[in-house]
DNA sequence: GTCTATAGTGGGATAGAC
DNA sequence: GTCTATCCCACTATAGAC
């Protein structure tokens, strides 16, 4: 009564869980808070789920559920520069859920426990909006590394980390030259 | 006896701290396992050091030391292009000392515990291969996303990464034009 | 489906003797 | 500068009664 948390007590712990995740944050998701969070004791929620690891891959597949969705209805204006769409979509996400993104994203996916499809899903948009594969992965690094160096506070408090993302959307916007600046042949 | 780790004592147990985070990750880095490392009790080692903090902020300020004595001597071959060059210092930097390196970059920077001017001399040959601070953030925001992404292993394992290297380096080769592509002035 | 009780593990840190 | 003894904390998880 457990796997795939799909009973609709199961289908609260997670919400729950996931509404204290983004509230306090990851160490904060403990099964005891959970347990008070619910009004119950922490071994009563093992009727409910085997272990931890698969109340977070609920709560990561949740997460993906719905970025996928904000992805995809962002790619789907098609008046703008589509890098520039997903980055908006992708920023949004992320300022909304801060510690919902970290537990996402920090660390491997515990992909055996995630849907199948789910993680291409959320990364179609970013592919169809760079054209390629490798260029996805590089504007993604990009994205995913000004996102949590700014969680963390490593960029200076000024103005120029805004310049940073428009220097990043222009240089992921079109195609770069495969060499050197020389004279077209 | 212990604010900046500055007796022998001291800084051998930073030394032996840093080999233990690096062998075996920052889970492995308790003051119970770096006692038994040195051969001694836990509680000795707060005769040398006030607290766990400050002895990560002594391998954090050691690694800091390191990476940027690697980045200049790579900005100093001047023949190539700057910011590969520069990419394949951090790039080796990281593959060296992966657990190091995401104690360095996970999570805020402890600053009032770091000997001034550090970080910015660390920053700065990336700022000089780029020109900008603006263009320097999402750069570093680039690089330090692939590394963490392949550490993590969220990219799949295909030959894709190297291409998306490439495409990230000659994005911010050169400086973008500031608005979408129209003839010379 | 909830409870009490508890096992088992691990962590950071302090007091005080030597 | 090292030790022993210990505190206090927190966590995941199980057993078995109700």
């Amino acid at each position: 009564m457990s796997e795939p948390l799909t009973s609709s007590r199961g289908r609260q712990i997670v919400a729950v869980g996931r509404e204290l995740l983004e509230r306090e944050g990851a160490e904060a998701l403990t099964m005891r808070r959970l347990a008070d969070a619910l009004g119950i004791r922490a071994p009563s929620l093992y009727k409910h789920l085997p272990d931890k690891a698969s109340l977070e891959a609920a709560i990561i597949a949740d997460g993906f559920e719905q970025a996928a969705t904000a992805f995809e209805v962002a790619s789907d204006d098609g008046v703008r520069d589509p890098v520039a769409a997903f980055v908006t979509a992708y920023r949004a996400f992320a300022a909304a859920h801060p510690h919902l993104y970290r537990l996402m994203t920090g660390g491997p996916l515990p992909r055996e426990r995630l849907p199948r499809g789910l993680e291409a899903r959320t990364a179609a948009p970013l592919l169809q909006a760079t054209g390629s594969p490798a260029r996805a992965r590089a504007a993604w690094a990009f994205i995913h590394g000004m996102i949590i160096l700014e969680l963390d506070e490593r960029f200076p408090s000024d103005g120029l980390t805004e310049m940073a993302w428009e220097s990043g959307i222009s240089a992921f916007r079109t195609p770069p030259p495969t060499s050197p600046p020389t004279s077209p042949a």
